[in-house]
DNA sequence: GGCTCCCGTCCATCTCAGTTGACGGACAGC
DNA sequence: GCTGTCCGTCAACTGAGATGGACGGGAGCC
């Protein structure tokens, strides 16, 4: 595998920075420094989040975890696990995909679909709306 | 649960050395460092143990979270997990929504689409196959 | 072109995570 | 009783973890 899992740090780190993009672009290392603060108490600094990233720094402290992992919507234990890595890379991928297709326009198709997997398709838009949070607001 | 996982590092901490006696005994603090130094690069002291176990530390870096992790016998992410679970709540819905919906069948169905939505489910539909592959029931 | 704004990168600095060393108490052997 | 040793506890120091600010460059705007 060539994924974020058998590496370092850094390389899954920079794997969140590349799945994660609720904006279209890789978030700045000044949008990850001030989310992780305002998700955690104590401070973060765009620098130490590149640090990171390129693995200039690969000692990071529980709070510092904890507050990537809250960011990036992963598990602490996707810095560690690498069984958990395979399992979140997948529903990132998963993510990314659905980010691209236009999901709405979709959910329009399928006022001409059947019952059954109209019901289905809603089901899995309403999931995404809820998963993004309002970053892409005006669905409901 | 009443487990470990309702309080702070300290906590947890605390019902490892309680839990852990192959000796019949708790480990002392410096059997703990030892052993840590042991499993993993770098040095551990008795001391920040204590501290550790005691609550006046309570920020450790990565690497002292694997050693006490690996000496204990644990997963590092013992000293996380409830923390962050609502966090990945949405992706778990998600996935429950996924496997609940027959997306083979939308994915027949895709057939009568135009083109740019029919790619767009096809990758949708080959990430959650890729997803499903590696599934366990890790349902409670 | 010139200006501004924001980004990534680098460097100087400081804070605090983590270690070292020492003190008092408990238990065992002499 | 006395000594030696191992334990938990404490205070002080060291250095790595982490921050703040500065520099160069690219994109948008007038």
């Amino acid at each position: 595998m060539t994924g974020p899992g058998d590496g370092s740090l850094a390389r899954r780190i920079d794997h969140l920075f590349k799945a994660v993009q609720p904006k279209g672009r890789e978030y700045s290392y000044e949008e990850v420094a001030r989310g992780c603060e305002a998700l955690t108490v104590g401070t973060f600094s765009k620098t130490y989040v590149w640090q990171l990233r390129t693995g200039q720094r690969d000692n990071p402290t529980k709070r510092h975890l904890e507050a990537l992992a809250a960011f990036f919507g992963v598990p602490v234990s996707y810095f560690f696990d690498d069984q958990v890595v395979d399992d979140v890379n997948s529903q990132l991928a998963l993510a990314a995909a659905l980010r691209d297709a236009d999901v709405r326009d979709i959910a329009l198709r399928a006022l001409y679909m059947d019952d059954a997997t109209r019901r289905s398709l809603a089901r899995i838009v309403n999931e995404i709306s809820t998963m993004q949070r309002g970053t892409k607001s005006a669905e409901s």
